[in-house]
DNA sequence: ACCAAAATACCCCTTTATGAGTACCTCTTT
DNA sequence: AAAGAGGTACTCATAAAGGGGTATTTTGGT
């Protein structure tokens, strides 16, 4: 069984050596290949619209310009590859920066090398992937911080709420449509921008979230 | 606005006359369109089948091929059209037994012209439409007896019930694949099986009832 | 009158999803 | 041994969804 092709991995971090290192175990994952890498935010950016890989493993302390940049400027670029963020960090400033730029994980290079995998190959099934030692710190930021990194429904557009409840409804776009005599293009339109604005990749994910949010 | 196209009727109903009016009804709405008529069971499968109208209004009272009988062979020939049980029985034998063999609505024919044609634009827009004077009988109808037209989980297997609560998590086939170590192929197998058990038009819908269940 | 946001509609294209069919393998039950 | 259920893996096909873009119209506020 699975020959469901294994996940691909861009690796972004101005250390060579590490990055030998990390490329060296990660090949060890019949799951998990590494299919580029790159040493600085220019040429991980190119990398990634270019191979469009899975995953993307990202170091925060790099010269120039820095992780979190990095990160933002892939989701300005519109890469959509998951970014995990990979750093001997475990300053909580930076982990809630990270994880509200929209990184899809952080994880510790401190890790142990088998945990470190595992942590990619569920980084690869759509998992949010944190370290450990970070749970607690993320607990209390959360607690005493606002959470700000829920997808926020005061952005949205009339429109674009109203349709969110007929998707959460089951509805497919065509039916939409006719219900508020629109065409299914114009739908489309409102799914694509409700999408980015929610930070979700269907509308199986929209349906799910309004669902658990009480919408529908 | 509106270029949607309108949604397709098919009628199925042993009186040419009552068709005749029905029709004539139905095109005074822009939203409607008759695009075939049937006398039997047997025309109007094969209609049906040639067809694929959006919804198809069926009688009850035919000879030979009563119309329960002839909904549970739609079933059986995987027709997707909504189909609208159009009859005078007010029976609640007649009623329950539609709905539980799968009707997508329950309409008297002694409506007033103008209710009937918002009930089949709702119909099309895919709610499930049941006459006014229907609505307290059913209650009474579900309190009594079991519900049972419910999406029963209990007809699936463990395969499918994980493969429910993976997209009820909002994942695609590929990463449930990935997850399961089997092939995106297989996935698709068993998501088609679960729909079809469930009769549920899509995922979204799935995801939807199973969050709504408590599952995921 | 002007501006900006929202809504509409269309183009292009790629990726997912769904539906039907066949096939093979492994268990369990008869 | 035969039959059935469940799981896996294909094929081929169509439908739906998603993502990029441009452009027009509507609407509310300054």
């Amino acid at each position: 069984m699975s020959d469901t092709t294994s996940a691909s991995i861009l690796l972004i971090d101005d250390h060579p050596l590490l990055r030998k290192g990390v490329k060296q175990l990660i090949e060890l994952d019949d799951e998990l290949i590494v299919i580029a890498e790159a040493s600085n935010a220019i040429e991980g950016i190119k990398a990634a619209k270019e191979t469009e890989p899975d995953l993307i493993l990202l170091d925060l302390n790099m010269p120039n310009i820095n992780g979190i940049e990095t990160l933002k400027m892939l989701r300005d670029e519109e890469v959509a590859s998951r970014v995990i963020v990979f750093t001997v960090s475990d300053n909580e400033e930076d982990v809630v920066a990270a994880l509200k730029a929209g990184a899809d994980g952080y994880l510790l290079k401190d890790m142990e090398p088998e945990e470190l995998l595992e942590s990619l190959r569920q980084a690869a099934l759509g998992k949010v992937v944190i370290s450990d030692k970070l749970t607690t710190l993320l607990a209390q930021a959360l607690q005493s911080g606002r959470s700000s990194n829920k997808s926020d429904i005061s952005s949205l557009t009339p429109r674009e709420k109203q349709i969110i409840k007929l998707i959460a409804g089951g509805l497919p776009n065509k039916l939409i449509a006719r219900k508020l005599n629109i065409t299914e293009g114009t739908v489309k339109v409102h799914v694509k921008h409700l999408l980015k604005k929610l930070r979700l990749r269907s509308r199986v994910e929209v349906a799910v979230w309004a669902v658990q949010e009480g919408l529908g």
